[in-house]
DNA sequence: TGTAACTATATTGTCAACAATTATAAAGAT
DNA sequence: ATCTTTATAATTGTTGACAATATAGTTACA
């Protein structure tokens, strides 16, 4: 009896450690969410004792979490006042899609050399099952696969420092501002070609063509995004 | 319309003062320092109580300042286990420069659009005393000058998300492999034509001109520091 | 002798209370 | 009615204690 309960609680917490779920982790995921997709508005305060309350824990934990977010820049701390939710004007976005297209052109210079050939040919499947969706539908490729397609090389460019700057901190900044403008229909579609492109440079293994690539596209979606705001607001 | 700007003039003061009210705001700066002088040696295990103690403080402004070195990418973070200094391998600087010759390539590239007339005239001025120092004395320019031009470029970018990843984030890294490498002599001198380019550059206003210098001139200083540490180490 | 299990110790994660600071709102003066 | 002033309330910064977990050292056994 007692013996079992010993086990048990030594299973669980061995189950928990395994899968890497401290407090805080879990609060920094839910509330990074919360934030991205605007469930926590722009602006908003995190005040500690409520959000301790709605998580049912101290404000410890709450802390931990408030301060990977501010890493994370999706939150502005002023000490003794408090954190605020980003908002993400026009001016801001302009800069996070410069550095955007600044690493992951990067990125892909370096996906080119470094990504095997399995890696290529998977990303080619990737690709064409976008592509045949989209010659079946008539529909262009979603959000998801565009950012499916990117995430790869990114990954490919096996350089792990530029994997973490931009799959932890833009990634999300990213996200949230295409929460936050799904409001208006942007480039609901994305140019397939630009990913044929793409691909065929790296099939190519050429550094500097699959470098301007990635540029150009990442360049292509920001003006997009911009012309489509500056129409909504003259 | 001026009161208000004499209105956020002071609470910009005020909360630069409130910078430095906090304890953990102090810690972080001196445990920064710390971990990049080579103070506390890479691998060396951050524990809190005797932080705690040497601080003369509780834990808990300690762990802040932790998390927020963890966010700089100077300590790594394992579950229940502790925070380590990182040891910058070779790989991993040659990681970190591969973004800094990304980002730092942007920053000229916007420099040479935004920068004014004033701010370029003040950098030539600027590379004309390192210039004249080295004719002088035969010294090249010494790591804090380079440091100076680098710096003044970046701000001219005017990105301010750009400027925060390259002053924040690499910087430091940077300066921290420049302490663990000190001890074989790299590369003391850089090469003052490829300033004298690089302005030449963005005196023309030449984006891509001013772009590909940037590069040319980190990747140079890369392969420099590679070949100078596979010579000592075969 | 080497390995595995177990205990002891130290460390991290979490909590609740206290202190310092700021925001808020009520009262008063112009 | 508006702006200051002042006092209250709420929030953040900080502290020390408790609980959960990992490391180190010890013992038992093959």
């Amino acid at each position: 009896m007692l013996a079992k309960d010993k086990d048990d609680i030594k299973k669980d917490a061995k189950n928990d450690a395994k899968q890497d779920t401290t407090l805080t982790t879990k609060i920094t995921s839910t509330l990074r969410e919360n934030i991205i997709c605007g469930d926590i508005v722009p602006g908003a305060k995190l005040s500690e004792p409520k959000l301790a309350e709605r998580f049912d824990t101290s404000r410890g934990p709450i802390r931990e979490a408030i301060r990977r977010l501010e890493s994370m820049g999706l939150v502005q701390h002023v000490p003794h006042e408090g954190v605020k939710v980003i908002t993400l004007s026009l001016e801001r976005f302009i800069e996070i899609y410069h550095v955007r297209e600044a690493l992951e052109g990067k990125a892909a210079a370096l996906a080119s050399q470094n990504m095997s050939d399995q890696e290529i040919s998977e990303l080619k499947t990737l690709m064409n099952m976008h592509s045949d969706h989209q010659s079946n539908t008539g529909v262009y490729m979603q959000a998801e696969g565009d950012f499916d397609f990117h995430y790869k090389i990114i990954q490919g460019s096996k350089n792990n420092f530029l994997i973490r700057q931009l799959c932890e901190d833009l990634y999300h900044l990213i996200r949230m501002f295409r929460y936050q403008s799904s409001q208006f229909s942007h480039r609901a579609s994305v140019a397939v070609i630009e990913h044929q492109q793409l691909l065929y440079a790296l099939e190519q293994r050429d550094q500097q063509l699959a470098e301007i690539m990635m540029r150009r596209h990442i360049e292509r979606a920001r003006e997009d995004i911009i012309q489509k705001l500056r129409e909504l607001k003259p």
